[in-house]
DNA sequence: CGATTAACTAGACGTCGTCAAGTTCGAGAA
DNA sequence: TTCTCGAACTTGACGACGTCTAGTTAATCG
């Protein structure tokens, strides 16, 4: 990360070109042009890099190349930042999904979902934490535009659940929200178990991701 | 916590008593007796009351009623204690476990076992989630200790398991161990949902149990 | 051109983890 | 008993942190 000096010189350096489109891009000056984006790519590069303890409001300004304090201008705190962190991991999320959608079966449906969910937060961890993080969830400042955008991730999931179950006789008791809830958590746990570190032998997740499907379906259904 | 001043007084104290049978309790002198035991169990209440961001090892000194550093005489750093109090969280992990062994077939023992997992983990928030904690598994210095003493209750529910498997016919491709492994990373994607702020509706999780319990074994067992 | 105002900076405060150097005191050796 | 030693504890200090306040710069619009 380069850390340009505020000069009064007017040289133009192009820089932070966001848009493609825009042939000339912003200029670095004294308004940075487009600071809250730079700022969220780049926290994510430091969690990712050095781990989520070493991301400081400080640091991050820093290397962004700007005052200590501009971050403050385009986030209120630094759960702010967070938020709008853990928001970029969903809208990152839905697109993935919807870059792989699986046609078939609830059986290969939901083998593929596995592999595509744990493989999404095996690639992008430094999202994938905030997205489900504590910090985040039980905090009273938990923004609502991260809200929905969580929520509509689970909803679309639990539709797809549904209409894939429409056709086979589910045991008594059992409902498609049911199987969405209890899939989407045993995601989430072996996401986390090997993220955090716990479960750190990775060749063992494609068996784990296998049995799962065998034994989340029906057995007559195979 | 009451916070005791050290007077010059030559009264006889009995303090050090780490045994129940002494009748008058602990006072306080220049050495405290049993700090670091005292240190571990005020440092979890302060994360389950007021969150784990709330601990620091100054107030968790203040708290206790002993100087800022008087801590480090008992633990290396403050990653050093967060090891402590998962430890402890794994002896009463096991404990919890110890005191409510269930018989029967598989599939009423995971039922069971899911609603003990999870209820551990909402009952010890402050515990279950620094048992499980990236900030320590991640680590390089996470404690050998503590090492062993999760890697003992895996392979003890793994034994579990295993036996409970023994008369049953799997799927292709489906063991015991990799049943352990799946069952554990839903208890845990479950639990870790709750006690985060994600899943609030806490009257679904046991209808979510039973589900995954029926999912979990074979058909043909019912 | 001048005024408005969003974007940014510098200074300061209190808290944090933790190191270094000093103090207290229980317990074993004499 | 007295001496001494070392474990337990204290105070002071340092740099990094989040973030508040007050000021500065420059893009934009009349």
């Amino acid at each position: 990360m380069i850390i340009l000096t505020v000069s009064s010189l007017t040289a133009t350096f192009d820089f932070m070109s966001k848009n493609e489109d825009k042939p000339n891009s912003t200029k670095k000056t004294y308004h940075h042009g487009d600071l809250r984006q730079v700022l969220i790519s780049e926290a994510a590069k430091i969690i990712r890099e050095e781990g989520e303890d070493a991301l400081s409001m400080r640091k991050l300004a820093t290397n962004t190349g700007v005052s200590r304090t501009a971050p403050y201008h385009h986030f209120g705190d630094k759960q702010d930042l967070l938020c709008a962190i853990a928001e970029e991991g969903f809208r990152r999320f839905d697109l993935f999904f919807e870059q792989q959608r699986s046609i078939g079966d609830l059986q290969s449906h939901l083998q593929k979902r596995l592999r595509v969910y744990v493989n999404f937060a095996i690639d992008n961890p430094e999202y994938y934490d905030l997205m489900f993080s504590s910090r985040i969830w039980k905090s009273s400042k938990i923004s609502s535009s991260l809200k929905d955008r969580a929520y509509g991730s689970f909803r679309r999931y639990t539709e797809t659940v549904t209409a894939l179950c429409e056709n086979i006789e589910l045991p008594l008791g059992v409902t498609p929200l049911r199987i969405s809830q209890l899939s989407w958590s045993t995601f989430h746990g072996m996401s986390r178990l090997v993220i955090d570190g716990i479960y750190v032998d990775k060749t063992a997740i494609d068996a784990m991701l296998d049995t799962a499907a065998k034994l989340f379906v029906p057995q007559e259904l195979n």
